[in-house]
This record gives C-alpha cells, sequence and structure tokens, in this order.
DNA sequence: TAGATATGAGACAGACCTGTCTCACTACTA
DNA sequence: TAGTAGTGAGACAGGTCTGTCTCATATCTA
C-alpha cells in the first residue's frame, strides 16, 4: 500500500506548532507542549516530521507559501506599481493591529538559529529573498532594474524594522510609508 | 562589613555570558555553559546575579550603556547632523564587517522573551527608544521636531532593517544609506 | 592570630528536553 | 475474516536545564 500518515493530521501540526512558536518561541517550546496542544501522541509526530528542526523549518514554508500566496492577492487588488506597494504596508498595517500579532516568525527564527548551515536560517533567508524580489518586481515597472533593487533593499528593511517596533508596541507604520514614499521618489527620479 | 562580591569577577561572567548570548541564543546557552567559559564556581555567579534573567537583563544593559558611550563619541566626531548620522552608518558598516558580528542582540533577546511584562522586553525596549531618540535630537537641528520624530523612526527602522540583512549574510547597508537620505532630504524639505 | 568574606568544587533536586520503544486499539480493505 | 496502516497512551533512556546546598580553601583585615 505504500500508504502515508493521515494529512490531516499532519497539517494540524504544522499548526499548532506555528502559535506556540510564535508566542513562545522554538526553543522554549517543548515537542511535548506541542502534542499536548494538538491532542496526539507523540509517535504520530514523529512519523511525520523525523525531528523538531524539520517540523521548524515545515512551519516556517508553510507560513512562506502562505505570505507569498497574499503577496499575489495584494498585487492584483492594485492598478500601479506605487499602489501595489501602499497594500503591502496595508497589509502589515492590519497584521501589527491583529490580536495574535508577535512579530515575525522568520526574524525570530533567525535570533534562535544564527548558524547560516543550519535548514531553519537558510528557510528563513528564502523567504526574505522572495518578498525582496516580490517588490523588485514590482518597482522595475517604473524604476531602472539598479535602482528596483536598491529601493527594493530599502523598502524590506523599513518593512523589517516596521515589524520590530511594532513588536515593541511602538508602531511605526505611518513613518515607514511616508519613508517608502521618499525612497521610491528618489529612485524613480534619480536627478 | 557589608562587602559585596568582587567586582572583576561580575563583569567577567557579564562579559563572557554576552559572547555566548550573542552566538548561541539565550536559551540555548545554559548556566553551566557560562560558568564552564568563564572559569568560575555556579555559586560565585547565583551569588552576584540571582537567576538567568537578571544576568540576561544585565548583560543587555551593560551594552546599551556601551552604545550610548560609542554614540555619544561619534556624535563629537562629526559637525553637521548629516554627518553625525553619516557616522552612525559608518559604525553599522563597520559592525556588520566584524567577524564577531551575528546580529542585534537586543533584536534577538525581544524574539525570545517576547513577554511585554518581561524585564527583558522591557530592556529591549529602553534600548531601542533611546537610540532613536539619540538620532532624533540630531535631526531637531535641521528639521521641525515633528519631521525629526518621524525620521528617526525611519530610520531606526531602516537600521534595524539593515542588520537584519547583514546577518542573513545579503549586506544592504549602501542601499540604506541612500534611503537614509531621501527621508531626511523629504523630511527637510516637506514640500 | 582570629575572624569575616569570597570563592571553588561538586553533589543534588526536580523539572524538562529530544527521541525511541512497546503494546493495544481502530479503521479500512483485500 | 484476516491483514495492514495509522494512531493513542505512556514508559523509558540519556541528557540538559535552573537553582540550592555543603564543605573546604584562599584571602584579606582588625
Amino acid at each position: 500500500m505504500m500508504s502515508s500518515p493521515t494529512p490531516g493530521k499532519r497539517q494540524h501540526v504544522v499548526d499548532t506548532a506555528y502559535t506556540l512558536f510564535k508566542r513562545d518561541g522554538f526553543h522554549a517550546t517543548g515537542i511535548d507542549r506541542i502534542i499536548a496542544e494538538a491532542g496526539i501522541a507523540k509517535m504520530t509526530m514523529y512519523r511525520h516530521f523525523p525531528s523538531k528542526d524539520e517540523l521548524i523549518v515545515e512551519v516556517l514554508e508553510h507560513r512562506a507559501r502562505r505570505f507569498e500566496r497574499q503577496l499575489d492577492r495584494l498585487a492584483q487588488e492594485a492598478a500601479t506599481p506605487e499602489q501595489k506597494i501602499g497594500k503591502i504596508f496595508d497589509w502589515h498595517e492590519r497584521w501589527f493591529r491583529s490580536d495574535d500579532f508577535h512579530g515575525c516568525l522568520f526574524a525570530h527564527a533567525l535570533a534562535e538559529f544564527g548558524d547560516p548551515g543550519h535548514p531553519v536560517f537558510k528557510a528563513v533567508a528564502r523567504q526574505k529573498n522572495a518578498f525582496k524580489l516580490h517588490m523588485q518586481s514590482i518597482l522595475e515597472k517604473v524604476m531602472a532594474p539598479k535602482q528596483a533593487e536598491s529601493a527594493a533593499a530599502a523598502l524590506l528593511m523599513l518593512i523589517e524594522g516596521a515589524t520590530l517596533m511594532a513588536q515593541m508596541g511602538q508602531p511605526a507604520i505611518d513613518d515607514a510609508r511616508k519613508a517608502a514614499a521618499a525612497i521610491i521618489a528618489s529612485a524613480h527620479t534619480p536627478q
């Protein structure tokens, strides 16, 4: 039969682990806590994921895919590149205001897994790079590729910083929005 | 006599813990590892610091004081506000290039201690706020207070994001510098 | 010298960690 | 009905965690 474990349970573990990792961190969240919260047996989890590290990577990749789908939807809702970028800031503003906002899970993962060779580190780098490339491709419609890359990097840094500020309870999304406008304007008309 | 433990040992524990926390994270670094690396007995550490959490706070506050001294020195080395901000970016560029750069310890602390009531969380908020106020007071020399606050927040976000990018091995300090110039220019001349 | 202080070394407790294992049970299917 | 895959429950190993404890020793001072 070559059967594999029930897919529903696997996703349930990922969702539960995501909630706990987000709230309490990765090292501070034990396997016992995850399986208790998910209501499954320990062996069921280890049959789906060979180790905690691989579960973490799976959680991160699942969130990365979800974020990219949301980005694509946002891009379809807006017409001009400026509006697409605006939509991204709107999305972050709503995220910051949500009740279960606890900062960026990818940034937190980078804090706890600082070894560049670790699979978790690589998963974080993939997500951030994909986000940057998404904004870069938007900006290339209104500026040269070189300026688009530079502006996309600046916008990414702004948003990462805004997420950190929001986690500290000092939201500055409006300041970030103004700064983004200044960055895009200066890149669009270099001289 | 009301004597207290040797100050030298206390500082040595702080320095050793700082190195380990920076490299491996807070939860991943055990007390046993700290005392082994510092070459002291466990009780010596617990006589100086009542708990690991208080040691973490002490490490953060020590680094915050050191950073503020460096900021003050940078401000004295430059004449104009624009140059002072430039010196701050120079300092970060050197930091990013240093061998033992592992990202921002305060951001990492925020990732591992996300509870706003936790002393570590509060220590992080204090440091970030002090840094923002430092840049704000610089910018107030060339723009209105309201714009200075907004621009300082934007610069802080940029720098936090640049630190994260640097940790991922994708340095973008030049892009951050260009973005900072655009932000300051647009705040200096609103219309 | 006598006493107070600081420290080193290490045992110890109680809890938690990841990961493995066995056994019984359910559900589905050939 | 018989077999198989998936699961639940929990014991278990080996290690690590924080924090406390005792006892011996070094150092410094009155």
